[in-house]
DNA sequence: TAGTGGTCTAGACCACAAT
DNA sequence: TTGTGGTCTAGACCACTAC
């Protein structure tokens, strides 16, 4: 290929079929030449025609198939869980609503243990490093796809011989922290959360069936009362598919 | 390499290396093996033992400089943008707040100008499409490096020959779209933000300085007067520095 | 059967970093 | 000078898809 500057061929062939993608010139689903059709339009070995590729489909934009060709991936409709706030009085936790709202059918696995705390949540729950806490997995899914992994952390300290010492047991299983908690006494004021994004671990691109080059979104979130930190939980959802909205208010302070 | 099962040789050997980087056999800072090395170690085609390289730098576990090395990324300290509220009695704009706090210069780059509104912009704005709108282009620097950037867009049919018409002049330059509002007798009640991650566009590369491998968080935030849209901006952080941390109340509805 | 993408080998030249 | 990663060529075999 004519090489003008000092961009290298790959990067030349990625940037060409992005602009495309991004401005419309290739609607979404349409297919993108294939490589022997890229080797000869740029005058390139196979390699870097697959590179070229390789680029758009790392960052999301395309999505391959053997035997039949790379093609611009739908612009997925991004369902946004809000979180403007938590509300004490409900019969059910927070994802059964969600996906109730969107018409979904929602599957929730869970399953604890205790454990010692790690320095991480012991500074999160404000407790000693190695404090015995609960620890739970979950797994929800919505209409049977994984949409969501979650590990949640509470202090034996607060739960230890009580009917909520086990999340998905007991008669409260399936109420959400806040209820949970608010059946021992214990009075659920705020929610903290923090977002940040990254790649996913091997077991997280399993459990949330996430395609190559899609990130997701984590949120570590820590339920307080009046500054006690009763629950803390890493959640992790699929970039590409949701977004997160909360609404801030104004104040006069 | 022994291959026992269908796993590619490259998958293989970065499923190695990024259990060692996770499991802390490989500290932050630590140099991968070179290329040759990976050859040697696994009997690999060096296209093989990059392809391994490469899938690591792609989920932004490592960085490579030419003629040193691989090494493991830093776990970079994230700096959490807090949106917990928005100040109606401020003489600054938010970023300066959370620069100033953390120690920083701030400096800020804005540039207006008067546009028709796009679909989307429209629909967040709850105008007609086409309407004239004052978009204004930021990009955000702490301490001389870029940390954000985005574009706001407000009605011209709100500020149309007011003082606060263009964001970045006039006497209350700076002040942030509460205070501006105000001053036209326009009260701003809510923020709604959403949050979404994505792979930067090759222009936000450029002006973030973002590394290969990292996605961005991309926010759309809109600015209400009681259900009325006064601004709606997008916002764009490197994933890899920055996270979102939100305050969510419990009510008792 | 022909075309596609997925994987892999065996080379090559270059710019940059360490020595 | 030597070793490193960055880029590139010219082949090859395989599994899957469409016809």
């Amino acid at each position: 290929m004519t090489r003008w500057t000092g961009t290298p061929a790959y990067a030349q062939i990625a940037n060409d079929y992005r602009t495309k993608i991004i401005e419309g010139a290739l609607p979404e689903g349409s297919k993108l030449p294939s490589e022997s059709e890229l080797m000869n339009e740029y005058g390139v070995s196979r390699i870097v025609a697959r590179q070229a590729i390789g680029v758009l489909r790392n960052e999301g934009l395309i999505i391959s198939h053997t035997g039949k060709g790379s093609f611009v991936k739908p612009r997925q409709q991004i369902d946004r869980l809000a979180r403007n706030r938590y509300r004490r009085r409900k019969l059910t936790g927070e994802f059964a609503d969600d996906a109730r709202r969107a018409g979904a059918t929602a599957n929730i696995e869970a399953s604890s243990a205790p454990a010692p705390a790690s320095n991480n949540i012991a500074a999160r729950l404000k407790i000693d490093a190695s404090t015995p806490v609960m620890r739970t997995a979950y797994r929800f899914l919505a209409n049977g796809r994984p949409i969501q992994v979650s590990t949640s952390y509470e202090p034996l300290t607060l739960t230890e011989g009580t009917d909520i010492e086990r999340p998905e047991e007991g008669p409260l299983a399936g109420l959400g922290v806040i209820g949970r908690m608010d059946s021992i006494g214990v009075r659920v004021t705020e929610a903290i959360e923090s977002v940040t994004t990254r790649a996913p671990l091997p077991w997280e691109v399993e459990a949330l069936d996430i395609p190559p080059g899609v990130h997701v979104l984590s949120i570590e979130r820590t339920f307080l009362a009046d500054d006690l930190p009763v629950e803390t939980c890493d959640i992790v959802v699929p970039g590409d598919r949701y977004g997160l909205t909360y609404r801030i208010p104004v104040v006069d302070e």
